[in-house]
DNA sequence: CGTGTTTGACCCGCGC
DNA sequence: GCGCGGGTCAAACACG
């Protein structure tokens, strides 16, 4: 820690962003490692490649691709996130960073939701099934709330204590029954103002609905994917007008005025007032 | 009533 | 082969 400590007191909280991409290749147990300090164009490629749409903006180099160990095992990846996290901020050109993982190799132990595994019913995972493990995205964001907003809605569906960690790791699933799209929310142990977010997989959707009182709030949130990161109870804003969108696999029909969901920035700062998040309550 | 969280148990993969 | 740790399930519970 020798620089992140004030990064930049002019961005917008301290937030830091780091995307990584965990090396898939699974093959010859090859990894591909990237890291991307300035290469913009790296970072979309990257970004694109889950269907993030990220506009390639000197400006926006928030981006910032942090090499990550190889997620040797199910758990290994967390340690190596939060490992990587200083070396990546530290080399982050603003205060944000991101960074994403993919790990195609890995086998899911029931995640496999192109096909519907039969006896998913229980925890009756198929010995042979093997674990097909999606692309993933890891987020290292400097926040005080661990359950960030992305525009998706997500469900809890396990927490877990993380080892030679005080914090423990949420699990959440898009709620879309069609959705497979999962991640994991853990602080990172060395420094608790930093939340790791795990993205795995991606969107079959382009948004989710908001049944409950979602309305007008809630089409702006589908509609601004990722940039309403609103604490609920923090002064200080952790979303980033430039962050790239979560994976809209079904792009809308941008085609002129057939868009129905307007890029964050076009709401202009407006945006994280006009952000409401989802129910977020703590009932423990 | 519907949706989401909590929590303990279970399963699996990996390292030793 | 065993143990550890991560990841997931599902029942129970809470809340709007």
């Amino acid at each position: 820690m020798s620089g992140k400590e004030k990064p930049d007191p002019d961005s917008a909280a301290a937030s830091t962003w780091e995307l990584r991409r965990h090396g898939a290749d699974d093959e010859d147990g090859a990894d591909h490692s990237f890291f991307f300090g300035s290469d913009d164009y790296k970072e979309s490629s990257i970004l694109s490649e889950f269907g993030w749409n990220l506009p390639p903006e000197p400006s926006n180099r928030f981006a910032n691709f942090a090499p990550i160990e190889p997620d040797s095992s199910a758990g290994a990846a967390p340690d190596a996130i939060s490992s990587s996290i200083e070396p990546t901020t530290e080399a982050s050109p603003s205060n944000r960073s991101v960074s994403s993982s993919s790990s195609e190799d890995r086998p899911e132990k029931s995640v496999a939701a192109a096909d519907p595994p039969p006896d998913a019913a229980g925890k009756t995972k198929k010995k042979g099934q093997k674990r097909i493990r999606q692309p993933r995205f890891a987020f290292v964001t400097k926040s005080e709330v661990d359950h960030l907003e992305d525009g998706y809605r997500w469900r809890k569906y396990g927490q877990k204590a993380v080892k030679n960690s005080p914090f423990p790791r949420s699990y959440y699933r898009c709620t879309n029954s069609k959705c497979m799209v999962k991640k994991r929310i853990e602080r990172s142990s060395e420094d608790p103002s930093v939340v790791i977010t795990t993205y795995e997989g991606q969107h079959c959707h382009y948004t989710v609905g908001y049944p409950r009182g979602g309305g007008l709030a809630a089409a702006h949130e589908a509609a601004a994917p990722f940039s309403s990161y609103l604490p609920p109870n923090n002064s200080h804003l952790l979303y980033h007008p430039r962050l790239p969108h979560p994976p809209p696999r079904v792009q809308p029909p941008t085609a002129g005025g057939g868009d129905p969901t307007p890029p964050a920035e076009a709401a202009g700062e407006g945006l994280l007032g006009d952000i409401v998040p989802p129910r977020m309550r703590n009932n423990g």
